[in-house]
DNA sequence: TGATGATAGTTTATTACTAAACTAATAAAA
DNA sequence: TTTTATTAGTTTAGTAATAAACTATCATCA
């Protein structure tokens, strides 16, 4: 029974994600964001708080910090105090940073989905719930 | 038919990668350099020039330069002109640099393995191929 | 040859990132 | 209560990464 080479795998996938956001990243900026900012724009509804964001992300919160900045003041999210702890800062994707998200998640696909399309469809599911019970 | 998700599936993967490296950054950190350098060490023997480096790892010339002169300083590799192009230089990892690098791989491919534990062994092979093929 | 364009690697000048320290609010315990 | 500990997010201060420009070598072709 072969034995899989764990490191190879990850180095594998590791370059394979790499170079997919290389090629991307020329055509994200010109949407007027960074691939990080694209990254944390994507996870704004599901988490929407931005200590949520650096741990979801593995990122430090004051990079979180810098790119919802930078978010907020390009008009892709708001920001609201939550009422039922003065703390937390409760973020909103805009109809414009949704629509920016959408964008920037087509081209990320598009580019990624290139590779995917190596598999056939039942692979490709299978890719899918596999890495599921990964994360 | 249910069409795979190629965000989600994206995303599900990069988050796996980037919460193993933020895990293990740490321990790798102790070994007396930086995960990029590792990933750096770790192509030396495949990929011995600069340039070629540059490509497969998917980072900018100055970078790979600047890593390999903290790896030279630290003494896990050394660089020699290569006769036959004068602008090229062949990089020779030491036998420190390659017990260096196989401690680092080991505490990834730990870090990695953790999470695959959550797989069957059928479903790491399966994961294997899939990922051979993207690649 | 020698002139032109390309490539390998480095340096420089600048931007991106983040560790450490901070403020403010909440939670829990004394 | 008040004190201690925790958590959310930011600021500051310093390091890391890189785009642009450079030097040196090589390749091609007139």
């Amino acid at each position: 029974m072969p034995k899989i080479d764990v490191g190879k795998i990850w180095s594998l996938n590791y370059r394979l994600l790499m170079s997919v956001i290389t090629s991307v990243a020329p055509d994200i900026t010109e949407l007027g964001l960074e691939t990080k900012e694209l990254f944390v724009l994507a996870e704004v509804e599901v988490h929407p708080h931005p200590a949520e964001l650096a741990g979801v992300l593995s990122m430090p919160k004051p990079s979180v910090t810098m790119y919802v900045k930078r978010l907020e003041a390009a008009g892709f999210v708001r920001r609201e105090i939550d009422g039922s702890d003065l703390r937390r800062h409760r973020l909103i994707l805009t109809p414009e940073g949704r629509k920016t998200m959408a964008r920037g998640l087509a081209l990320l696909s598009k580019a990624f989905g290139a590779r995917l399309a190596r598999l056939n469809s039942a692979q490709q599911s299978e890719l899918a719930t596999l890495l599921e019970k990964l994360s």
